[in-house]
DNA sequence: TTGTATTTTTAGACAAGTCTAAAAAAATAA
DNA sequence: TTATTTTTTTAGACTTGTCTAAAAATACAA
């Protein structure tokens, strides 16, 4: 089917084109960690594959048949990262890079298999909707904690940074999924942000607000 | 660490061992499906790794460092084999070729976590034992069928034969790990063995006898 | 609009792993 | 022991994915 690398270069393209609607050389080559002269030969072969639409020095966009692959790879990934999670017990911080070698198993019946033996998860440990076999996935509706409106009420449903050093950081302040949170006040010096959770006030820094993401 | 290609050459290496004391470059070809040129130029590459034993003409063997990694190798195979069936509930004649690809993942702590979630097995499906992460493992004194005097009782407890059309040959005939036979008779004219099983006979070939195992 | 900086592509090379064809060594037979 | 067959190694080539250095195209500024 396809290479590891053409996985991990669609898988790419697709996350940076949720930005932009183009994707640029330099920003796949920055995302991958290679060079720009790499992703131009790659991004030929894919587009033989007919995996990308790509006309040089325009950049490129998957077509649907790409979508359709980096959703399922996407699918793998969290699937496996809700395994990692919820049946051997690892913690939030500590999957992602284990997922990124687990994803690139590919066949399907596992998979189905997998999903089903979790009892079809929805969302993976950061909060990220898992597409089902055709690539669908509800879109969510969440909001950066510093774009909303002081007094607003909301549930913990995601995060914008995946590190572990910020997910390490918000598991020590309890700042996990499905907590139940309200915005109580926003610093004017510095834009830091007050919550209040389980009756009790947590500040946060403008930076952090801006990568926890809230249901309303 | 060491290459998927060179992963498997390892364990193909460990495989033939068993068998035989060196191993010839042509029986790796055969093993892996692949050219002896092949097999010289990879061999070289794990004699400067120290991970076998080689000199020109002379076949190879695995150092104990060679070893070491093949039977981690077997390990991942064997629990993956082993989750399959356990808990994704494939049929034992399904998963070989899933923990073949699965078998290259190889972060430890993964690897210990999924043993402690299945209870530390100590066999797979198939009744082979899987080695604890030092690569130690009971050697099982298991017999094939057709090497055991007429009227001995035993447990069926492996197989030599691991193909797919063998394993589903037994299964549907239900001779499957546990069950307890009888060897009732051997009949001269072909060596086609009649067991009984839970009051029922039941006749197998020699071929069959010979690639199954029992415990006494 | 013309010149400079940036981005992207091309050209050529390299490492890993494989192959075919030919040479060398070892095993077997006469 | 000599000749023939088989096994193993060498030589040279190819593919995938990567890199550096240089050329070409595009974007931006004066
Ligand atoms: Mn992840
Ligand atoms: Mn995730
Ligand atoms: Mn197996
Ligand atoms: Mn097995």
């Amino acid at each position: 089917m396809n290479t590891l690398a053409e996985e991990n270069y669609l898988k790419a393209i697709y996350k940076l084109s949720l930005a932009a609607g183009n994707v640029s050389t330099n920003q796949i080559a920055a995302e991958l960690a290679t060079k720009a002269s790499s992703v131009t030969d790659m991004v030929r072969k894919l587009a033989e594959k007919a995996l990308v639409n790509y006309t040089r020095y325009q950049g490129v966009s998957l077509t649907k048949a790409g979508e359709k692959v980096a959703l399922n790879i996407i699918r793998r990934h969290r699937l496996w990262e809700y395994f990692l999670v919820e049946k051997l017990h690892f913690k939030w911080d500590e999957v992602h890079d284990m997922a990124e070698e687990m994803e690139h198993i590919s066949l399907t019946e596992l998979i189905d298999r997998l999903d089903a033996f979790m009892g079809h998860p929805t969302r993976d440990p950061h909060g990220d909707p898992i597409p089902d076999c055709d690539g669908n996935f509800k879109v969510s509706e969440l909001k950066p904690v510093s774009s909303v409106e002081v007094n607003t009420a909301g549930v913990i449903s995601g995060v914008r940074d995946h590190s572990a050093s910020f997910l390490q950081y918000l598991e020590r302040q309890q700042l996990t999924i499905g907590k139940h949170i309200i915005i109580k006040e926003v610093i004017s010096y510095d834009n830091a942000v007050i919550l209040e959770m389980e009756n009790t006030q947590i500040q946060i820094s403008r930076d952090v607000a801006n990568n926890l993401l809230i249901a309303l």
